[in-house]
DNA sequence: TCTATAATTAACCTATTAGCTAAAAGGTTA
DNA sequence: TAACCTTTTAGCTAATAGGTTAATTATAGA
């Protein structure tokens, strides 16, 4: 329902960026939404189509307005997994334990037991 | 140097996660990287290039090859300003210490003393 | 210097994106 | 129903992204 591949397309452009960030803190109606911008209404509603396509807010109709609100675990969730992935750890917790230790060496690198298994990449994309 | 813009999209790309996830253990050198995709590499050459241009990535000549390795702290650096902006904390500590307090009403919305200032959204984009 | 290899650049093609305006759809109120 | 409002859809254009092959640059080695 809610893949990587929507995610970081529907993150490149900074409007929706910016319009997660304006739903942080409370659900908008779209014209409100559209307010803040300099671009035309029907611009700001494809928008918010791919962010609700790639599930990171949530629509509501109420009457003649539409509400938008975000989809609170989709984004963190799929940053936190990109992060484990990609991000390399710092080292410092582990060299204080070695330096603990009184173990200069270090001849073992330092995600050799990382898991093989990508869940956030596939595997023959483009 | 590195702007939110070039880092989101560059991460657009299913094959620029690839490379990253590919360089976080270690350096490689371009045609390493290259002969893990099914695309050209010229292809692989451009996306190297956009990493590079988003600062996510550094570029070094070893004789006839060249070899590139993660820029640890900039992928780290954007993904946390980000969601520090736009992610909503969880309430749980919040509500743990309200309710020892005996306190259920919470009127306050939960991130109404957040600074305006943006760090990673630029005023007047589009 | 000549040849081979690694990588990038150039030139080109196609598909997609992002914007616009105008029209339609959905809903409220008189 | 008519008039009005909010939002989305349709149809269009211009610009960009992402791929290709061919040519070029940079280096190594006989």
């Amino acid at each position: 329902m809610s893949s990587p591949e929507k995610v970081f397309e529907a993150l490149s452009s900074t409007a929706r960026r910016r319009i997660l960030a304006y739903l942080r803190d409370r659900p908008l109606h779209a014209g409100a939404i559209a307010e803040r911008f300099e671009m035309s209404k029907p611009a700001i509603s494809k928008h918010l189509a791919i962010l609700e396509g790639a599930g990171l807010i949530w629509r509501k109709r109420e009457g003649q307005f539409v509400l938008y609100g975000m989809e609170e675990e989709t984004l963190a969730g799929h940053l936190w997994a990109f992060m484990q992935e990609v991000c390399p750890p710092s080292r410092t917790l582990r060299r204080e334990v070695q330096d603990e230790l009184g173990n200069e060496d270090s001849s073992t690198p330092d995600h050799a037991e990382r898991s093989k298994v990508s869940t956030t990449l596939p595997k023959g994309a483009s």
